[in-house]
Order: C-alpha cells, then structure tokens, then sequence
DNA sequence: AACTATACGGAACGTGGTTCCGTTTTCGCA
DNA sequence: TGCGAAAACGGAACCACGTTCCGTATAGTT
C-alpha cells in the first residue's frame, strides 16, 4: 500500500516504477488513429498510415502492439463488447426468435462496417488465429442465450452452434453491399427456422 | 481473304503476322505452373514463385496476364467451366430441391480447396472486381436453372436470385474447416426451403 | 540535480509486386 | 536459305510495406 495510489490491483510487484505517463498517452492516441485508418482504410492499412496519424513512429506502435493483429483486437474488442451489451435490451423489444435475428442483423453491420475484417479473420494466417477466439468467446455465450430462448418458445430448431452461427454471419457480411449482406444474412435465419418445433 | 491461312476466322485484319508459337507454349506452361503454386499456397502466393516454375522471368507473366487478378482468372475459368457442366447430371440425379443443395456443396468443394479465393473475390480489392462477374456470369444461369425447377417443384420459397447464393456460398466456404462450411451451406439451403410453396 | 529505466522515433532490412529495357527468338519475305 | 523487324523474353531495378534495431529523449526516482 505504498505506491501505485489510483490503479487498483497491477501485477508484478518487482519492479518499484511506475507505468510511464507518456506511454499510456500514446497507446490511446494510437488505437484512436488505427481506429479512424482502419474505418477509412480497412485492416490492411499500411502501418505507417497509422504511426502519422497518431503522430508517432512505427516503432512506438510495435512496442505496445507486437503483432498488427495485437492493434486490431484492441481496436475492436470495444465494439464488440458493444455488441455483446445491446443483446439483452434487443431480447427484451422482441419475440426470442426476432430477437435472434436482429441481433445478428446488429453485429451484420458492426462486421460490414470494417472493411476487411472478415477476410481477416477467417484467411487462415496464424496471425490473425487469436481474434476469431476472442470473438466468439464473448459473442458466443451472448448469442446461445438468445438461441437457447428462441428454441424454447419453438420459433427454431435446435441443435445450431452459436459459434457457427457468428462465424456465418461475419462471413456473409465480408461484402461492400450492405444490403445484400442483409439478404444473405436473413436466408441464413430463415434455416434456423426451417424444421422448429412450432 | 488473301493471307491468314489456317486459322479459321481470327479477329483483326490489320497486322498481318500470326501469334508466335512461344508465346502460346509459355502461356500454358505459366496457368499451369500458377494452377500448381495456387493450389499449394494460395493466390497470395509471390509472382516469383511462379515465374520460377514455370522456368520463365516475371516480365512474361506480367506480358500476358497485366493484373495479377488476370492470371487468377486464368487459371480458374477451367474449374468453374467444370462447375457448370456438372449441373445437368445432378439435376438428372436428384429431385430439384435436392439438386439445388446439391450442386451447391459440389460448389463449396471447389471454392474450399483454392486457398484465399474466396477471401480475394470479395475483399473489395478493385483489382480483384473482373473475377465476381466471371463467377456470377458462368455460374448464375446454371444455378437459376436449378432454382426454377426447385421453384417450380414446390421444394423451395421463390424470389431467391442466383447470385446472391453463390456470392453466399463462396464466403461460407472460404475457411479451412470443409465440415463447417458443409454445415453453413446446409443451413443457407433450408433458409430457402423456409416457407417454400409445399 | 543527477541518474537510470523506459519509451520514442525513424533509419535500416527483408520481402514481394510491378515496371523497364537490353537481349534473344520467331516469322514473313526475298 | 538468309535477313530484318516485330514480338517476346528474362531478370535487374524500383517502390511500397511490415518489422526490427538502436541511438536519443524523457519520466520518474533518489
């Protein structure tokens, strides 16, 4: 209880320092400017795009991001923890079976919206390996509840994954046109309701 | 009518030459060797790669194919060809709607197996935009064809257009598990036995 | 105020796409 | 059969980008 007055519980008590003052300032700088580049420019925008934007070098990115795919999921874990907290307030404005699809219509344009990610996630590059885990851990538990209740007032069948289910829709909505991803991603929900209980 | 003797009726009359022989045997030997280094790596794989195996220096791949999407394009117009030939006996072998199905899987097969094609196809890559249309193009009255029978036959809703579920089927299989993306597809394709006429 | 761990910035390196141009080859014609 | 020009070839050169490295600047400690 000597130093470290505001943080509530760090991690290594070895070292005396504190975390620099500047450094904490230039990691939000930064995922503000990869932010804005990557709504501009898609994830494949050159770094240093970024790095001049924020008004740093590369290397300062590199430090706190070791891989580019380290700088995406900061960027983008917030959206998506958006995402996860407007599901109950979406069950709640409709039936369990609505629900899910407007929920997924939802996170359609959370996907849409950056360009490039889904082609990201899902191309097989190692780097990239550790996003589509973060995302369908979060959303995952989020969308089986709403499956979960949907089934149980029989508007679907049963026995779809919700990991399926995201990693179809991201899928579907890799495109430019919005509306289309909207149509493709509606089929997709009218399966779900081919074979319910009724 | 005087010159050009052999070739039936070629294009422009105004060059008197023939194509030379090399060139052509280059040609093939560089959408064969791409076929090969495609399959392998992917259609992100380097140029260099290529040239090296077809035992040619990048500037004559880059003499007949301009756009690298040229030569992607190239090299997969045979397959899809293959694709919309297969349509006739699946349709002889199954009912409509289950030929719609099926040939759809047959479809994801082939996407599947071309690592990062999918991915390029709808990256928004304008270099990449050419290939859409030749897919669509090809494959679009095939696959209108078998949706019109299905229609007709009762077995699926109507209203659905062809491009759309191939443009879905693509991005459904463009990830490295074959057993989800069988998973995906099926579930699209009941999206459209959802209020089907009965 | 002096010291040192930490962070910074950008030059440097490696890789891959694309262009350019001097050299080689093919083809039509005499 | 030999010649000349057009066509094609090959690979060096150039550029853009991701990533690493290291000399310099600075926040925080003493």
């Amino acid at each position: 209880m000597s130093a470290s007055p505001s943080t509530s519980a760090s991690s290594a008590p070895t070292s005396a320092r504190r975390p620099r003052a500047d450094a904490q300032r230039n990691l939000a700088t930064v995922v503000a400017a990869a932010k804005e580049v990557f709504a501009e420019s898609g994830v494949d925008a050159p770094m240093r795009e970024i790095a001049a934007r924020a008004g740093v070098g590369v290397g300062t990115i590199y430090r706190h991001f070791p891989q580019r795919s380290d700088l995406v999921k900061a960027v983008f874990t917030t959206e998506v923890d958006a995402a996860a907290a407007d599901a109950p307030a979406i069950a709640a404005a409709h039936s369990p079976g609505d629900a899910v699809a407007a929920w997924l219509v939802r996170y359609t344009r959370f996907v849409a919206a950056k360009r490039g990610l889904g082609a990201a996630l899902h191309s097989g590059d190692t780097a990239y390996a550790a996003l589509p885990d973060y995302f369908l851990g979060t959303l995952g538990p989020v969308l089986r509840d709403l499956l979960d209740s949907a089934e149980a007032a029989g508007e679907i069948r049963s026995g779809t994954e919700p990991e399926d289910l995201l990693v179809a829709v991201s899928r579907l909505s890799s495109g430019q046109d919005a509306a289309q991803s909207e149509r493709l991603v509606h089929l997709l929900v009218d399966g779900l309701r081919y074979g319910a209980a009724r």
